[in-house]
DNA sequence: CAGGGCACTGACAACGTTGTCAATCGTCCT
DNA sequence: AGGACGATTGACAACGTTGTCAGTGCCCTG
């Protein structure tokens, strides 16, 4: 298990002992030039800084950070990297980090669990500052109690963390499937399926519980045959798609539970004659040139990620009170694709 | 220019002295078991084992990395995480880190090149064996020389480097143009436009040359109106459609020089009566959702991820032969928007 | 029963850095 | 003139880990 190239490929690395013995100065003068302490004359300040260059040196984090017990720095851990969801996440965490002077390490668990255990140990080795974790499905996040014990910071993203206490940033996933689901049935349509991930993601389930708290507000008898709870793969959607079209009273309108499921439908039904009225939960970057355009309830990945972020920085910066769970709004924005009404029966 | 929160957030983590003491053990057979070095008696490694999880004691890279000179981690610099082609690039990036039991680190540079030497700088202040660089527009590469020279690997993707030589991974970007452009010609089209990025952008400039080769085959005359270099933003994009629309013989083609600017387009001419036809270069999601499907050249960012993190491990590996540059060919992908014939005039 | 070999174990130094503390020198005050 | 003070400087230890090397005790062979 361990890493594959073993060369040695360094040739001497010049260190703070090299440049000082070049500099005809000690030690210590060069540890102050470079970390810009007082105390030296500029004579002293020009020759130093002159050898450093002339050798190149750089200091060695790793020695300052066993020195220091720590380099100003956090882990990122993200579950796919490639949804944009996730990769707008990404960024604001990492500008929230930068604008902190921390640099921001970045990893990709893959939706799985052991990987994302892997790499928050990595991570935690490293002795990083702080964690910001998407927890991969299924995740156990016992693994980071004696790190939490030990004095380092960790907020979950969009997901809740398993085994450990810790501060939390999600999205209103119950409010916003409501909305969803309530926009349609605003619109006339009484016939609605709920079409989301698999039921053991944390999001998805919520949102399930919004899609029923609307039918059941406008007095709906909620119907399992319109609930689909699939992985968003192509082939899944679609045979959900079919077992819709065959049922007795079809569905006339459809809520989406994530962007993948949305795009999966959108394909799906491209060449459908009648499609059934859409509302997506996450909005996707070409949802208004669709046709019809996609209305979609928004979620804010870069208020959750910015979120995030400041909340793992207050922790650092000593604040020890309890474990909070943030929780950010949704926002419908209506395009098309939700107001069409359901087709008159005769 | 310091870290903001400097706490000591530290409570006594437990290191393998701990971990001696407790077992009654000497340091060195902590550090045996810890590795999984042999010669330690099965009694010996399972007290010794107990009292790490009791203790929740973790190895510290810092120390290790001190002593053997480093630890397994590359990095990796990206222009902007957001960007969908990016977002795949280092997907496949880490997925070839991992499997060669490296830990990839990645930070985002946001097209600001003094970010990217300061990410690049303190990603070799922490010693990783290699990175793998999208360089931000105008970025230059001195910085990295002495890295280079102290046995650090490096791979330049999308972009070249400036200032040092490394390998090298490019689309074949004047190709790609080529081909999208002659699909035009060979549907009928003469008046051609080509809509890229500024000129500086090192892909962009590239892509005009390929669009210049097919008029040239094709013996049209090339016509420097029909040329548009702009940061993709959506005013400039607009402009610069307003523009060709103006001229006397205006486009019936348009070849749009990357994935952002595409979209620009589409967006700009959404509810346009009449609309060129379009071929863009580089893929994007939702190309073959849109109305009509968005013919491209597809680019491979997994398989540029891909070679990038393929050439570096074999620096890392020893190999020491001079710079090579590899270039991946594109794809022409024809959806419908670079099928229709031009208008026919009368 | 001596000697050699083997399995297991631990003392120690060193990696590059920085905090602590002491030394040196020149200047200024009384 | 004597002492004090500030500015500048460097020697040294320690951070946690691992490679080297030197044991220790045991079993086996002759």
């Amino acid at each position: 298990m361990d890493a594959a190239p073993r060369q040695t490929r360094d040739v001497a690395r010049p260190t703070m002992k090299d440049v000082a013995r070049e500099a005809a100065v000690g030690l210590k003068t060069v540890s102050r030039v470079v970390n810009g302490e007082p105390g030296v004359s500029e004579a002293t300040i020009a020759r130093v800084r002159d050898v450093i260059s002339r050798l190149g040196y750089r200091r060695d984090d790793a020695a300052r950070e066993l020195r220091n017990g720590q380099v100003a720095s956090i882990g990122l851990i993200l579950e796919d990297s490639t949804d944009p969801f996730y990769a707008h996440l990404v960024g604001a965490v990492q500008d929230v980090a930068q604008a902190n002077g921390m640099l921001a390490l970045t990893g990709t668990s893959d939706e799985d669990p052991a990987a994302e255990r892997d790499l928050g140990l990595a991570l935690c080795a490293r002795r990083v500052q702080g964690l910001v974790i998407v927890p991969a499905p299924g995740a156990d996040h016992h693994y980071l109690a004696p790190e939490l014990a030990a004095g380092m910071a960790a907020v979950f993203v969009d997901r809740p963390p398993v085994g450990v206490r810790a501060d939390t940033v999600l999205t209103d996933n119950r409010g916003g499937a409501r909305a969803a689901t309530a926009h349609l049935i605003a619109h006339g349509h009484r016939r609605i399926a709920f079409l989301a991930d698999a039921p053991g993601i944390f999001t998805a389930a919520l949102r399930r519980e919004g899609y029923r708290d609307a039918l059941a507000a406008a007095g709906i008898p909620a119907d399992e045959a319109l609930i689909a709870m699939e992985t968003p793969l192509p082939e899944a959607v679609r045979a959900a798609l079919r077992a819709f079209e065959r049922l007795d009273r079809p569905p006339t309108a459809l809520v989406t539970g994530n962007n993948r499921t949305t795009v999966a439908v959108l394909r799906a039904l491209a060449q459908a004659a009648v499609r059934p009225a859409i509302v997506g939960f996450d909005d996707f970057e070409l949802a208004d040139l669709m046709t019809p355009p996609v209305t979609v309830v928004a979620q804010d990945p870069v208020g959750m990620g910015r979120a995030a972020a400041h909340a793992l920085f207050r922790r650092l910066a000593g604040d020890d009170s309890p474990a909070r769970s943030i929780e950010l709004p949704t926002r419908l924005i209506a395009r098309g694709s939700g107001e069409t009404p359901p087709p008159t029966p005769g």
